[in-house]
DNA sequence: CGAATAATAT
DNA sequence: TATATTATTC
């Protein structure tokens, strides 16, 4: 449970020092290379061309624990990068049998899920188009797919909750409550980001067009945020707060590579509404309905 | 694509 | 341990 309690999100705010507040976005990366390797067959070297990256050493097979989610900690560094010869023999395993570390569904991220599928409107909200329009690097249509679900979930039950009413909500979802959840564990991921008010009602004479996106294409500056991941099979750390370098060895795992997302034809022919945009500014964060402190920068006026 | 189930992380 | 979150499978 990356949600530790309640206050995860309170903390991870106070947390958050001057510089980080403004770059809500662009927090989390991952290296394309490493994710197009692991769907590549080519253990050797498929890098073409190989970025800067840091110390990458053949990633172990297993054993590969949590990214660093320590809401508390304020300079959490795993130093723990896996020694390259982790003390026992096998060192560098062939790339395969690697998988991508489970992704880590931030706020952010989170928040641009949901613009995607309100931009798009519920009926076309499918895992592709949601991938495509989102244009986050490293993220797959899996990846999607799990979450929309779980969404999907989320905003049942939230209608079953407001609806009806009678008897409960949880208890017709198996599987799911396991136990004793309501609302405080499960929800708070999503309970980052507001959701369209539409998305509750979707029998409704409500067409799904809303759309809280700022299609800036004349905007200059536009950050890709990436998927972030534990541990990849080569080396990747969800860097939260940079602010001291333990040994000013440091190193911003950014991708600013836009990757070349190519547009396929969707399987069904479903409308010709949006004919799809490259990418979208920064998302608009906003203040949480539970603090509704802070309304951070709309726009980094500032610039890249 | 969507839902169920498995695996995994905390 | 149980619970939560994501991945994988059907």
């Amino acid at each position: 449970m990356r949600e530790e309690n309640s206050n995860w999100f309170a903390k991870w705010e106070e947390e958050l020092p001057s510089p980080e507040e403004l770059m809500p976005l662009s927090q989390t990366l991952i290296t394309p290379d490493l994710a197009l390797a692991f769907d590549i067959q080519n253990p050797n070297s498929p890098l073409p061309k190989t970025h800067h990256q840091q110390h990458q050493q053949t990633a172990p097979p297993l054993g590969v624990h949590t990214p660093s989610s320590h809401p508390n900690s304020s300079a959490e560094f795993d130093s723990a990068e896996l020694g390259g010869t982790a003390g026992s023999g096998g060192v560098d395993e062939p790339a395969r049998t690697l998988k991508r570390p489970r992704l880590v569904w931030t706020p952010q991220l989170h928040k641009r899920f949901v613009d995607a599928v309100a931009h798009l409107g519920i009926k076309n909200a499918v895992p592709k188009t949601i991938m495509q329009l989102m244009s986050v690097d490293g993220l797959t249509r899996e990846n999607v797919a799990s979450h929309l679900q779980k969404y999907r979930l989320y905003l049942k039950r939230m209608q079953g909750l407001s609806n009806g009413g009678s008897g409960n909500g949880n208890g017709s979802i198996p599987g799911l409550s396991g136990g004793g959840m309501v609302d405080t564990a499960t929800d708070q991921l999503f309970a980052s980001s507001a959701v369209p008010p539409h998305f509750l009602h979707p029998g409704r004479g409500n067409s799904d067009h809303y759309m809280p996106f700022v299609p800036v294409a004349a905007m200059h500056h536009h950050h890709q945020m990436a998927a972030v991941v534990g541990h990849p099979p080569q080396l990747q750390q969800q860097y939260r707060h940079f602010g001291s370098p333990p040994n000013g060895q440091f190193e911003v795992p950014f991708v600013s590579r836009q990757s070349h997302q190519q547009v396929q034809r969707m399987g069904t022919s479903v409308h010709s509404s949006s004919p799809v945009v490259p990418s979208y500014v920064e998302d608009l964060e906003s203040a949480t309905a539970a603090n509704g402190r802070k309304v951070l920068t709309l726009f980094p006026a500032g610039d890249d």
